[in-house]
DNA sequence: CTGAAAGCGCTAACAA
DNA sequence: TTGTTAGCGCTTTCAG
């Protein structure tokens, strides 16, 4: 790897020069301007980035905490903040927290000692204090933490009353709920969203509450449960895989998917797509959150201004085969 | 955030001697040993990641470059590298080549002008000649390239052999095959398979071969066509994602599957049992390889002698409803 | 318009 | 056993 002296032995100049042209700051004569970029091209020359960012204390780099990327809500996420960050020439650090709060304290401290330059973060184990003691840029995506931190996050609980409301509108009565892990802020809106909307009809009776864990399995083994024991005409079930694990369960015990029991997911990953019958669902703006995201930590990193800092994106309803009833 | 020279002052020592404690080389007593920890610990400090790479040119990073996280098999692949990485304490930069051998390029002076300490590539865009003049560990994943690198991949060959026989011997006589693209070495090597194990059965016939992309939607429209057009009573889809796309195709005209036409895809990742009928397919130990890929890495960067450098995992027939006929 | 020199925070000789 | 010094590759004053 060439370096800097070698690029500015080969043009005749000083590296004081050379640096000039490469961040094109401070007066350079036409002429030598010239000879250090054919020298630069000659060499083949790469700036280190890491002399850089030693000097400069930003390392055009940023860390993107994800409890864990095999959950298939997150990839999508993922790319998006890439594709963003690419586009900015930004290079992204990808940490897996598995939800822990452990785990995402010493990521955020290798992050901050190779300077990145901000972090998004996917949490809710930290509290707001712990994150705004963080002294680098941090943008929150898609678990609302505080109102102080800029984030983006969709609107948890109109999508769960949308849903529960839905499954009322094809007839529904005996709605359950299958709620995600009680630790995640979103399960814990989507379950209030869903309750309000009952009791609004007048339908609530919490025995129709199941707890999961965002997995299939469990999701499946409440659910054949939950149909064995009570009388139930619709589930609503706290993210898509869950509602794949409701479907199973449904299938098992030989029930007709939607006329004996409806089925609503969130979320709208691909795969509720993928099912038979397909899932009705609640469509989060995926790769439109993390891409949102991203742009809101390159405006904090290059200090702009944040006109609106709190970014709530609307849902949408999609309905599939799952509760199409004839 | 405190430097060296902090902890160096308050401990009442130089640097050099913080150095030597930290690092773990060079004497140093006992008593200042502790004054040192004791002023490390007290001023919270941790060591400058940066400066430490930029003066030994090494930075505990490594580079993933894959095609697309968002592309189901990944995920989990990169899940595994993350963690065996981590208890190396080697952090992982992620980039999205989306098969683009430019980007490939791009990604890999990037970081390489990090210092990054080895790449792990899953790619068949850049040439032999390309790879190898890449001065850091680079270990292949997933996609062989050539057997002077070290490399882990699955045996796709034997896989397709083993699915075609599969339809084989459960009746299938008319057995078509949806191929991945055509840039993919894993999916000329399954093409391969189908093709050997046909003409060895003698129902080899190419008119029974349909190009895919490896995702869904053209999977489905071209296997709506198949089936409308020919008699077919087994499908071998390259992946998973276009085995859904075959199966959504067979219910879309009203077959049964598996008795009308069998479906078998590859890979196994977690959708293909999410589906109904379950699919049958061949099972990559998609996690191990990622695992075994970073620990081969470590191995290189670490400068220990590979005693094998080319790992061909075994895979393994995962039979489910979608080829058990009554 | 250009060069010399200092320094980002750390490590590794080399002396003492 | 410890401190002094030079330097990783770059950028930025400060003089010229």
């Amino acid at each position: 790897m060439a370096t800097i002296r070698d690029v500015a032995k080969l043009a005749g100049v000083s590296v004081a020069t050379v640096s000039r042209v490469l961040n094109q700051n401070g007066y350079v004569n036409k002429e030598t301007e010239k000879r250090v970029k054919q020298a630069i091209e000659q060499l083949n020359y790469k700036p280190n980035e890491v002399a850089r960012t030693l000097f400069k204390k930003t390392s055009r780099t940023i860390g993107l905490i994800v409890p864990d990327i095999s959950n298939p809500f997150f990839p999508e996420l993922v790319r998006a903040v890439e594709d963003v960050m690419n586009i900015y020439d930004y290079t992204v650090i990808l940490c897996n927290s598995d939800e822990k709060g452990e785990k995402e304290k010493e990521y955020i401290d290798i992050l901050k000692q190779r300077y990145v330059d901000g972090i998004i973060l996917t949490t809710n184990q930290l509290t707001i204090g712990e994150v705004s003691k963080i002294d680098v840029p941090v943008v929150v995506l898609d678990r609302p933490l505080d109102h102080s931190l800029p984030s983006v996050i969709a609107n948890n609980y109109e999508g769960a009353r949308m849903a529960t409301r839905h499954l009322y509108d094809i007839g529904c009565r005996r709605i359950a709920h299958i709620q995600g892990p009680l630790h995640v802020v979103n399960a814990v809106e989507r379950f209030n969203g869903y309750r309000d909307e009952m009791k609004e009809l007048g339908l609530w009776d919490e025995q129709l509450v199941f707890l999961g864990d965002y997995n299939l399995k469990l999701a499946k083994e409440v659910t054949l449960h939950a149909l064995q024991t009570l009388s139930i005409d619709g589930i609503f079930a706290g993210n898509d895989v869950m509602a794949v694990g409701a479907l199973k369960a449904a299938q098992q015990l030989d029930l007709d998917v939607p006329n004996d029991v409806a089925i609503i997911g969130y979320d709208n990953i691909p795969l509720s797509e993928m099912t038979t019958p397909e899932l009705s669902t609640v469509s989060q703006p995926i790769y439109q959150m993390g891409a949102m995201a991203a742009r809101l930590l390159v405006k904090k990193i290059e200090g702009q201004s944040i006109e609106q800092s709190q970014h709530k994106l609307p849902v949408q309803l999609i309905q599939r085969k799952s509760t199409m009833r004839e």
